[in-house]
DNA sequence: TAAATATAGTTATCATGATAACTATATTTA
DNA sequence: TAAATATAGTTATCATGATAACTATATTTA
């Protein structure tokens, strides 16, 4: 992610970025300040997680599944439709969740290359049970 | 990071944040906006350092020593305490910035442990070739 | 309809983040 | 001042991101 800890001056970025446009001089302190802000987020999610034997990823695999209107399973391929990673990288994490009983993966009768992957009853138990922290950890990590 | 590509809508963090005060709810959605815009971000930087040799934790590294006022080297654990990464990691991006020549190692003569860090003149080139571009790309990725 | 192309998913391998446990040296305390 | 503790940095190992190259099946095209 990002790792700096002290942001540059208004005066240091300056010396910098004397090429660039006042507007483009704010955009960048902006970025800057949404890459730290979110670096300090994903920690601290990340920190809850592992607390639960669970991972960022892994929890909106879980929620995508979950609040798709209508069907209570998605094509791996339409996870990864969802989901801004690499395929080995949702394979990888789909096999852990599947290993741990949160999903469950079907053939599909008409596309033999396909998966069909579901939530468990554990998986929606688990999905449920950690939500609300979810929620009040952000919140808690926002305030800071 | 942060892979989900669509954010939730109003209505759906809603259905999962009942609990929660509309200003809770408020920041929670602009933490995930935060996060998705970070890891955007943080995406095409990579792309734009990886294809100069270098990643956003080398540069930080670079730009930490070069921006240290009335000093020219820095130890390592002070780049270390600038930074919030862990030591083994910056270890390992130091070693590979020496192999390449961009930064020098000198032993302490006082305290054997430490290490001096300083920019080599080719770490002090690449550094201001490469700020520019990074500058432009924050700018080009932030308006998109 | 056979050959070419596209799609679904996996395996192998690498890069880069982390923690735990370590060595060596410096500093503090009993 | 000897023993205990703190600090500087490294090594070993793991987790999780990526890309390249692959198998198997489905679809399109010549």
């Amino acid at each position: 992610m990002f790792f700096l800890k002290e942001l540059p001056t208004r005066a240091m970025l300056n010396k910098y970025t004397g090429h660039l446009s006042d507007n483009e001089k704010y955009s960048i302190a902006e970025a800057l300040a949404v890459m730290r802000k979110a670096s300090l987020l994903v920690r601290g999610i990340d920190t809850y997680f592992s607390a639960n034997d669970l991972s960022q990823l892994k929890f909106l695999i879980l929620i995508v599944i979950d609040r798709e209107p209508d069907r209570d399973s998605l094509y791996a391929h339409e996870i990864a439709s969802r989901l801004d990673v690499s395929r080995p990288v949702l394979t990888r994490a789909l096999k852990k969740l599947i290993a741990d009983e949160l999903l469950i993966s079907n053939d599909d009768e008409t596309d033999k290359r396909a998966k069909r992957i579901a939530l468990t009853k554990k998986g929606a138990t688990c999905l449920s049970q950690v939500l609300p922290g979810y929620f009040d950890k952000i919140s808690s990590l926002m305030s800071e």
